[in-house]
DNA sequence: TAACGTCCGTGACTTTATCACAAAAGATTA
DNA sequence: TAATCTTTTGTGATAAAGTCACGGACGTTA
């Protein structure tokens, strides 16, 4: 555990030892198994999440269902919105789903927040973070307000298979309609497009990309 | 100016006599006229931005002069993404355009890079703003994703209508739909639906509410 | 092989976006 | 005042995307 910490926090090394303590101490080790929710229940304060191994999705959902993918957390990113409780300027929910089984260190929000309180470097550090954030979701605004969604679809498709390092996606139209903030049978007609142009076979349950050259030529 | 200082920045207080100086001295008044874009070109890198009086908004473009407001900034609002230069992780540019003459204070971005550097208060300040805009824009692309652009528009008009505390307000249709992030025609078509409901008169320039409680009802 | 749940396909329709062009309202100038 | 020009608004045609309703295909389990 301190390990971790100590390797993945840039400031860890400039606490003293009673914060060491403290952000030790207050700090667990969480298992999610591909598909759950980090945090299921909105009203729970889960605090700031560090993954391990793995890879988080954070997301936003609708009344009815839809959904967006904001960013995503692969291994040594860091988030810090789970803690939304320890910062009073933030009033909306992401969701955490694990869409590997994840391995992730959870610092209590309170921890987090007096050692915020209390040191610049953690200060300075958070204050990245959350530009970074603020820099992704400005981004995909900018996607999907001016991008079409065959090129978006096109996107993930190449994405998902460099992440996962395999010419097949295995995600359900479903899915892929949750990361791109639309419609299923959107998806489902943007695909069949795209299989009668030779770029993808489709499968239950999965996309076989078989044209990334084609692909990759529907965003430039 | 420094009692502009001293009386926007909370933080003003707990500074240092040096720092105090460095801040006042890096610091400039801008006036921008109405319509006037405090940021002209890109390369520039602003700085820290105070509203003193006026109004600017905050908003992107798309290379196809698509337009979205993401947020403004009314008196005592500050900003700091003008100031991306000194965040590394910011990698987007958004567009400060006044929407009332409006007087400003300017941080020079090195000189508040600084205080960030060596303050405690302030590099928690930023985290409140940076955490509150990060809010507002997830809000932002929730309403874009899940509500129509009626109610969105119903919305907008009756946000202007209470800030310029006027029936009327004063909007050519292009700008409407350059703060909604959709295209002139389409505010055209639903403003002219708006009118035959009999919500709205339409002047050239100007946006006339007639029946507030009808437009409030669009977006309950 | 029957039954069930999940996933996918599709038609009909609405909403929103895009493109092209024209009419109307003001502003400017002769 | 009339002619001209610019900006704003209106509109038809077409395409992209979203919504709703339904049915069928696939895979699992009993």
């Amino acid at each position: 555990m301190i390990n971790v910490l100590e390797d993945y926090l840039p400031f860890f090394k400039g606490l003293s030892k009673e914060q060491k303590d403290k952000l030790v101490n207050g700090s667990y080790t969480a298992i999610c198994t591909k598909g759950k929710n980090l945090r299921p229940h909105k009203e729970d304060c889960l605090g700031f999440v560090i993954v391990k191994s793995g890879r988080l999705r954070v997301y936003i959902t609708s009344d009815q269902g839809r959904e967006i993918t904001l960013y995503r957390l692969l291994q040594r990113d860091m988030c810090l919105f789970a803690a939304s409780c320890t910062m009073s300027n933030i009033q909306f929910d992401v969701m955490l789903e694990a869409e590997e089984d994840t391995e992730a260190v959870i610092i209590s929000p309170c921890v987090y927040k007096e050692l915020m309180d209390t040191s610049l470097a953690v200060a300075k550090y958070t204050n990245e973070l959350l530009s970074q954030r603020l820099s992704e979701v400005i981004w995909l605004m900018d996607r999907v307000l001016n991008e079409r969604l065959d090129s978006r679809l096109a996107s993930l498709l190449l994405e998902e298979s460099s992440l996962n390092d395999s010419d097949t996606v295995f995600l359900t139209q479903e899915q892929l309609a949750n990361h791109l903030g639309t419609a299923r049978e959107v998806v489902t007609r943007i695909l069949k497009k795209f299989h009668s142009d030779g770029l993808v076979n489709l499968k239950r349950g999965s996309v076989e990309l078989i044209n990334r050259d084609g692909l990759n030529e529907m965003f430039v």
